[in-house]
DNA sequence: GTTGAGCGTT
């Protein structure tokens, strides 16, 4: 999906992309495409989004036609301020910038698929002296943003009301207890006491097709 | 409604 519209990203192979870091969750391409239309031409802009909730994950590519331009952008909108926030332009590892790059490996040459194709020996000898290149990309996590998930809320759901203890029941403590579900009870308000609804939507005997 | 290192889709 690009702001394009068209059916799919264009070619890369003339495009040079960038990646525009530190953008807020609530820019668009919209807002990014006057900004980096006036220091070139402008092939694509393009902003991952998260699949759940469909919302910005907070830096976005914007594809040039030329180098010079997209190094010009670079230079000129790193550290603009946008939103109030600074956004950080650099290249992208992706397009020709990057054609010599793929999966974060170098690839001097180009993979000719001979005849011998089922011989997989990594043949590390020649790409020993590329590991200089190769960053510490290992470490690098996926956690995002929300990575503050915590499912662990009903742990224990432990209900003692039936509980009587009457070794224990004289403690004044569990007469105040009482005494304040009981008042919660009767301050309950009927009408929010309903348990369950019946929904017809939840009888659907068709949608089997659970899209992932 | 929040957050803040990073590398992408029809």
């Amino acid at each position: 999906m690009s702001r394009f519209g068209r059916s799919g990203p264009p070619p890369i192979r003339d495009t040079y992309s960038l990646l525009v870091l530190n953008i807020t969750f609530r820019t668009t391409a919209d807002d990014l495409f006057p900004l980096f239309d006036k220091y070139g031409e402008v092939v694509d802009i393009y902003i991952p989004r998260d699949r759940r909730t469909g919302d910005s994950r907070g830096f976005a590519f914007v594809r040039y036609k030329y180098e010079d331009e997209a190094q010009k952008a670079v230079d000129r909108l790193d550290g603009r301020l946008v939103d109030g926030r600074e956004m950080m332009v650099q290249f992208a590892k992706y397009g020709p910038n990057a054609e010599r790059i793929q999966k974060g490996r170098i690839m001097e040459t180009v993979p000719k698929p001979r005849g011998r194709s089922r011989s997989r020996s990594p043949r590390r000898g020649y790409l020993s002296k590329y590991r200089d290149d190769h960053r510490g990309r290992d470490s690098r996590r996926r956690s995002r943003s929300r990575s503050g998930d915590r499912y662990g809320r009903d742990r224990y759901r432990e209900r003692d009301h039936h509980r009587r203890s009457r070794s224990r029941s004289t403690s004044p403590d569990d007469y105040k207890r009482r005494g304040r579900d009981s008042f919660l009870a009767a301050h309950r308000s009927p009408s929010r006491s309903r348990s369950r609804s019946y929904s017809p939507d939840d009888d659907r005997k068709g949608g089997r097709d659970s899209l992932s």
